[in-house]
DNA sequence: AGATGCGGGGCGA
DNA sequence: TCGCCCCGCATCT
């Protein structure tokens, strides 16, 4: 009969409307939708003003993730949890590293995590790094709102992001984990003496420096501009006492007066900038000890990212710069295989931003990736313990 | 150590 | 009052 055709326009008309059902609330509504029907894969990089419905039973909704860094704001309402964006951290020179990529490094949430990181350097040119204040919210902060209703867990996000995207956190937490091994081989570190000690001997030859996770800016579609120069208007105060060297001299600098501005460091400036009211952190900053940024990583053996489940990720590819995606017809059950070649010596994907729009599920912490969301995987260990013995090959 | 969430409280519009 | 922020604390990984 012609039930098929009737059904389809039916369904049409019903996705119209579910349309209009998961954009009409706002999540501050005494009362949200509870008759969603169709709920959204999770947005790795929500941007602009979107709002999306989540299953309650989603992982990454119920931890309030997202590759911004967000931090925890409080609007002192205990059923919506606010959360501000934290921006980028930049390098003060500009520098780009061998292959071209910028330094975008994720802001830690945690204030004096922050603080610290702060008073790093580059890990590319060792120069001070900065922190791009995101101010797309009518020169605050993006805000996304998580509030969990029933079986849904509603998102909402206010303001679109005026700076690049940061690494994610899994890219964040590899380059930790990288510069914990750094430290444990640091110039006081024992093992390392001896080290450069055997170095030091005729024939010997330097150890391979750490990689570098870094973002490349053009590896997904970034806001206009946003592979562009930094305004230095738009910065935070410098901080730390970096040797600030430019080993790439075009990028020391160029910008100042130079052309045209990024997008996102043309925020008009309000009379009231949230900027100023913070803190200013203490000059005296001991000197870094940044790797030097002759031995800047190398994308086909040293950009390392811990593996994540297979196609099941519930990170979705985005399917524009907004971050934003639409949900798939199906779950996907099939594992792709890597858009670039296998890094050197291990199966993990790097770390580059070329892959954000791959990015998936971070590896199962605790109970994390059981149940609807198993699936196989490998764990950061098995990375990081493979990319260590690549960084730090036992002679 | 760092991420995350919660709540108290200050400040400016 | 509202929006934003800082801060401290607790919990979890």
């Amino acid at each position: 009969m012609l039930k098929g055709a009737d059904d389809a326009v039916l369904e049409q008309e019903d996705s119209a409307s579910r349309r209009g059902e998961m954009t009409s609330w706002d999540i501050n509504d005494i009362k949200l939708p509870q008759d969603v029907r169709q709920i959204d894969w999770f947005q790795e990089w929500p941007d602009s003003y979107v709002k999306h419905i989540y299953s309650s039973e989603d992982k990454n909704a119920q931890r309030h993730h997202s590759s911004w860094a967000m931090r925890n704001t409080n609007n002192h309402n205990s059923r919506i949890l606010k959360k501000s964006c934290l921006g980028v951290l930049v390098c003060s020179n500009d520098c780009l590293t061998l292959d071209g990529r910028k330094i975008y490094l994720r802001p830690a949430i945690c204030d004096k995590a922050r603080q610290k990181q702060q008073r790093k350097c580059c890990p590319n040119c060792n120069g001070p790094l900065q922190l791009l204040s995101c101010r797309g919210h009518g020169g605050y902060p993006v805000t996304n709102f998580w509030r969990h209703e029933g079986k849904f867990i509603f998102f909402q996000s206010k303001g679109a992001h005026d700076h690049p995207r940061p690494e994610t956190k899994l890219e964040a937490e590899a380059r930790r984990s990288i510069q914990k091994a750094q430290t444990a081989f640091s110039p006081s570190s024992p093992r390392l003496k001896r080290i450069r000690e055997v170095e030091s001997l005729p024939g010997a030859t330097p150890t391979r420096e750490a990689p570098l996770l870094l973002s490349k800016p053009d590896a997904y579609p970034q806001p206009v501009n946003f592979g562009g120069h930094v305004s230095k208007s738009s910065r935070e105060p410098m901080l730390g006492s970096c040797s600030g060297r430019t080993p790439f001299p075009r990028a020391a600098g160029e910008d100042e007066g130079s052309g045209e501005l990024p997008t996102w460091s043309r925020i008009p400036s309000l009379g009231r900038t949230p900027i100023a009211r913070r803190p200013c952190w203490s000059p005296a900053i001991p000197p870094c000890s940044a790797p030097s940024p002759r031995h800047c990583a190398h994308p086909s053996s040293q950009h390392v990212l811990p593996v994540m489940k297979g196609g099941q990720g519930p990170f979705r590819p985005n399917a524009g710069p907004s971050g934003d995606g639409s949900p798939p017809a199906s779950s996907g059950s099939c594992l792709h295989p890597p858009p670039y070649p296998a890094p050197q010596g291990g199966p993990c994907p790097m770390a580059s931003g070329a892959h954000h729009h791959r990015q998936l599920l971070a590896p199962p912490r605790g109970k994390q990736g059981d149940g609807g969301e198993g699936g196989r995987h490998m764990g950061l260990s098995y990375c990081r313990d493979d990319m260590f013995f690549n960084l730090y090959p036992l002679r």
